[in-house]
DNA sequence: AACGCAGGCAACCGCCAAGTC
DNA sequence: AGACTTGGCGGTTGCCTGCGT
């Protein structure tokens, strides 16, 4: 039926965001709020289509992103959501609190599918896999024709550690994982209660956090696990007890856009919660 | 020091589903 | 009921960076 663009693609630009793009659209994020992405470029007077916008803000800009590595909590998390729910990264990030389906599919083609063949798990199918069986016959998805990512190169490796482990592979590759795993830049485990003292996870009930569901503080940072989602949608209930600062928010990265006025709206926005709780 | 290559990640593309008129 | 719009999703691409030679 011959459906119209998104957008006026001619003039438009396109690529990488500059930081004064960002500091645009994050202003005009925190003054008005999500309403309309077709309209976005143009009241926030930027050469971007709407569709644009809206990912670098929920990819990027959105003030509750978390970024960095993910903890081991969460990579188990992710690992065992996509063997439930397959390629459906939208969902599966829904679980996780401040991440993205965009960070997420990255880190799993990047990062987790290797290590998932490195221990001798088919990434595809979360089965052992059987040496014999693909070492001579695995066929490389058409996906992997640029890099290779797990496939080929790193594959290779894979392919060696796997020997040492196709014989354990349930048990063994924790140790080994810690080590190949930057542990000095981990997020905090905020997915460990979400498996381990919540025995009713279910993985089609968990609400996506809303950026201000995550002022809400939880208490300590070791118990902050299922704090994201369970503490803060009860919101009365967030009246917690002293906290420390790190524990209850953290000022999304890209707060290095924002000037002084953009805080100042952050605030105006957010601090509202922060007050409630008696943060101040 | 220079070069090439592979990996990582941000962003784009195209399709789909839901909503609106 | 069907055309159209909009937002969202998953796959893919392209650029940048770090590492090895």
């Amino acid at each position: 039926m011959g459906r119209k663009p998104c957008c006026e693609k001619v003039g438009l630009k396109k690529g990488l965001w500059t930081a004064e793009e960002d500091r645009k659209l994050v202003n005009f994020m925190l003054n008005h709020g999500k309403c309309c992405w077709r309209a976005v470029p143009e009241l926030a007077g930027l050469l971007r289509c709407g569709k644009s916008c809206r990912l670098r803000w929920t990819n990027y800009l959105r003030p509750d992103l978390r970024r960095g590595l993910l903890s081991d909590a969460e990579e188990k998390l992710v690992i065992d959501l996509h063997s439930q729910l397959g390629n459906r990264w939208s969902k599966i990030a829904s679980h996780l609190p401040g991440r993205t389906d965009n960070e997420i599919k990255n880190l799993w083609n990047t990062y987790i599918k290797k290590k998932l063949r490195k221990i001798g798990t088919d990434p595809l199918t979360h089965m052992p896999i059987i040496p014999s069986a693909n070492e001579q016959t695995h066929q490389q998805p058409k996906q992997q024709r640029r890099h290779g990512d797990a496939w080929s190169n790193g594959d290779q490796k894979a392919e060696e550690a796997t020997s040492k482990y196709c014989c354990e592979v349930d048990e063994a590759p924790e140790a080994e994982e810690k080590s190949a795993v930057s542990t000095s830049d981990r997020a905090p485990d905020i997915a460990d209660a979400s498996l381990s003292s919540c025995p009713e996870f279910c993985t089609d009930e968990v609400p996506i956090i809303q950026p201000h569901e995550i002022l809400i503080p939880c208490g300590s940072s070791s118990s902050s696990s299922s704090s994201s989602s369970s503490c803060s949608s009860t919101g009365s209930s967030a009246k917690a007890g002293p906290i420390e600062p790190a524990s209850f928010m953290e000022l999304p990265e890209s707060t290095y856009l924002w000037g002084v006025d953009d805080l100042t709206v952050w605030f105006s926005i957010h601090g509202e919660e922060l007050w409630k709780h008696d943060l101040f």
